[in-house]
DNA sequence: CGGATTTGACCACG
DNA sequence: CGTGGTCAAATCCG
């Protein structure tokens, strides 16, 4: 009943679902509109997506035999991921020009690669995630979204009153995982951070066993969901992806203005959707952590925003290299959700999973 | 001691 | 050139 008390499964599925509402309504706002076609075939895509990450977790809790998951009671304060991001990333498409094996690749450092890793970056999807943290006192932590990721700078940016961190996935020399992510803190809300990712995880484990989900377990996964109709998204993605990225969720990252740590966050357990009593269960105490926010994941439905974005220049470089590849329909143009396009009137009833 | 972070310098792109 | 992104040496942390 209570959010808190969810399993992962559960509420990730909940919030594929809702976000599976949510794309289906934009569509039919988009259909009635005269919007492109593009804008449709993306919503579509989504919607596909969402519903078949659904399926998978239920198709997977049900022949494991429901795991309890308590990745999170675990330990760790880097916790498991907790809701599924759902529409951030897996859905995103086309990794670069076919998969990441290891032919392209030169162990060398970005900077002497430059034709093969910039051509890499360019076309890597990315997409942004609006993470909201509250925290009790004002000051936030960082989220931690299942995945490692290890820092390699920060910058001020201009006009923005934080800095930018960048993150690269810890296992990209190991594993050859290109995934990397920004995270930018919001000016007006400080509470929220807008998180982008590009590149999909290729790396084995994406994230470390965080999550409960037993490591033989997840192996399954892939073969299971393979491709289907998510072919047309992803070629050849890297195994073991789909579920892993459905765990995938939010990170946040602070560094305060006084250069103040960051620090890890331990979560699960708490959903706090804007707009309903849904949720929010605290953070449980039990850490030593001197701070331990909350945080609250985007929910689309409640009107946190999540964004795919492209620009123009990478469009033309992803479709060509699109087009040798696998003959998709692209996937993200340049897809932008309007805020208000967003918020729906929808608003779910508080006993969802009871 | 090994891995992660910090931070100024360097590089590429517009 | 200015800006954003990345590198890498120094430093920190467990």
């Amino acid at each position: 009943m209570e959010g808190g008390g969810w399993s992962w499964e559960q509420r990730t599925l909940v919030n594929e679902l809702i976000q599976g509402m949510e794309f289906a309504k934009q569509l039919s706002f988009h259909l009635e509109g005269s919007s492109s076609v593009e804008n449709a075939e993306i919503l579509v895509q989504r919607i596909l997506s969402s519903y078949e990450k659904a399926l998978l977790i239920l198709n997977w809790s049900g022949s494991v035999g429901h795991q309890p998951l308590q990745a999170a009671a675990v330990t760790a304060p880097v916790a498991a991921a907790a809701t599924g991001s759902g529409s951030g990333v897996p859905g995103s498409p086309l990794s670069t020009n076919g998969s990441p094996r290891s032919e392209d690749f030169d162990g060398t450092k970005d900077h002497q690669a430059p034709i093969n890793a910039s051509k890499k970056r360019k076309t890597m999807p990315r997409w942004t995630d609006q993470v909201k943290v509250s925290s009790e006192n004002g000051l936030e932590g960082p989220i931690d979204d299942g995945y490692s990721w290890r820092k390699y700078g920060q910058k001020d940016i201009l006009g923005a009153k934080y800095p930018r961190s960048y993150y690269r996935c810890t296992y990209r020399n190991t594993q050859n995982c290109w995934a990397i992510k920004q995270v930018q803190r919001s000016d007006e809300d400080p509470t929220i951070f807008e998180v982008t990712y590009r590149g999909q995880h290729s790396c084995s484990f994406g994230q470390q066993q965080t999550v409960a989900t037993p490591p033989a377990a997840s192996p399954e996964k892939k073969e299971q969901i393979k491709h289907n109709f998510s072919s047309s998204n992803q070629q050849q993605p890297p195994p073991g992806e789909a579920l892993l990225n459905l765990q995938k969720g939010l990170k946040v990252d602070t560094r305060d203005l006084d250069k103040r740590e960051a620090v890890p966050f331990a979560f699960p357990s708490t959903y706090e959707c804007q707009n309903s009593n849904f949720s929010q269960s605290f953070l449980s105490p039990a850490t030593p952590e001197p701070n331990y926010y909350h945080v609250s994941p985007f929910v689309n439905s409640s009107g946190w925003a999540q964004t795919l974005q492209h620009s123009d220049s990478d469009l033309a470089e992803i479709l060509s290299a699109q087009t040798s590849a696998t003959s998709s329909p692209m996937l993200d143009l340049d897809f932008q959700l309007e805020p208000f396009e967003l918020v729906p009137s929808f608003s779910y009833a508080p006993g969802y999973f009871s």
